[in-house]
DNA sequence: TATTTACATATTGTTGACAATAATTGTTAA
DNA sequence: TTAACAATTATTGTCAACAATATGTAAATA
């Protein structure tokens, strides 16, 4: 994490990032500029900033003279999500196996995320594991030490929560801590045609494992939004 | 083109865009609120959110109280830039190859596109010709049908034209129309690996063709900065 | 001449006010 | 009861004013 000050635009757009991922900012959901406003104390102008670049990165949606949305992904966004998804990805797996076969590669932040999830999975705290699941896909990326490949990932993660959040019935297997296990150990290997298989096949099951007809039937609550 | 009506800060950034592909917004320059402002009649706060964009982009930096400035890609970020390329445009063409496997692509635009850039090319019209290849990149992402991917790619395109604009000696050969033109062949071959090899040696070459110890020698004047 | 200092100007940062529009509530009539 | 319409409230859109900061200029000093 770095620790450089961060201003209240970039503030309101990790809060809803973050609130995505923890699956409390639900599809659909309306956002005034206001409630932010009264609830960290914001000026409506700072709400505004966050908001536009939320909207441009697509995770909210915004109509003239109406409160900003949160995204609900069709399927075919959705499939567009991950074809993007594996288009970065695939690259920065490749990336990684080959700083790993020049001894580049640190992966012991990545090893302690996946242990992390395997010891949560078997608490089946839900909203927890969604949250690391993220965490190790951005963080793979994030070892690339290439911002612009990091940036093109980021609006990808929470959009995927959000698909997830309306077509995945059980999301505790959605995205599978196994499947990560084998990626780092794809990684490990050596293998450039394993590790690729090994994202490739792991994106392309968490789409698989959504069900598109499951749409509409789950309703929201609003209250507790982002703690 | 897409004849949807545009809101002003999104002119701001096509502008600025299509200023430094142009070759017209050159690396460092100052770009004042007020100048916009009175130069197209746009609000300051238009402008301002326009700047907002282009500043997360990366092809605007901004420092505080100061005008924001046309970025400077160093050695390093340049590299990045297209190491990002490469992971985006590969997939890209890997997407292409199959729609044309199935018949599902309609290679007319690009076509013309390479045969514009040929014809250029004879004319030795500089400017014109890095527009046209960055356009011919663009239009590639754009076949894919994927918002996400495009808008990945997006900003990397002016970012690429910023550090030729730097680094590239003579820029009329730093994109080269004829491997353009051998891209495409390799996707209507229906072969992956040549068409991905294609790519990749393309944008590899790219980065070669620059030299990085030229640097601060250009100097820039800041008449005419957007047509 | 070169450098510093103080002053004047220009630009950005921030906020608040007001207008325009949407969402909600209330009322009436069928 | 419901539907349609009107009135009210809430929210967003836009802009302008002022403050804070940086930049540019010119005088003063060594």
């Amino acid at each position: 994490m770095p620790t450089i000050t961060q201003k209240n635009p970039d503030k309101v757009v990790d809060l809803v990032f973050e609130s995505i991922l923890k699956n409390r900012l639900k599809p659909g959901i309306k956002l005034s500029e206001i409630s932010l406003q009264e609830e960290f104390g914001w000026s409506r102008a700072e709400v505004r900033q966050g908001f536009d670049k939320l909207v441009d990165s697509g995770v909210l949606i915004h109509k003239k003279n109406q409160s900003v949305r949160v995204a609900k992904p069709t399927e075919i966004e959705t499939r567009q999500i991950y074809e993007a998804r594996k288009a970065i990805e695939n690259s920065v797996i490749m990336i990684l196996v080959q700083k790993h076969q020049n001894n580049e590669l640190d992966l012991r932040g990545i090893d302690s995320l996946v242990k992390k999830e395997k010891s949560l999975h078997q608490d089946t705290d839900n909203a927890k594991l969604a949250r690391l699941s993220c965490d190790f896909h951005l963080s793979l990326a994030e070892l690339c030490d290439n911002k612009f490949i990091v940036e093109s990932l980021k609006p990808l993660i929470p959009l995927s929560a959000l698909a997830a959040s309306i077509y995945a019935d059980n999301e505790s297997n959605f995205c599978s801590f196994t499947e990560h296990f084998e990626l780092i150990e794809a990684i490990k290997s050596n293998d450039l045609l394993k590790a690729s298989k090994a994202i490739n096949s792991h994106l392309d099951r968490c789409v698989e494992s959504l069900d598109f007809n499951l749409k509409a039937t789950k309703n929201h609550n609003n209250s507790h939004l982002f703690n």
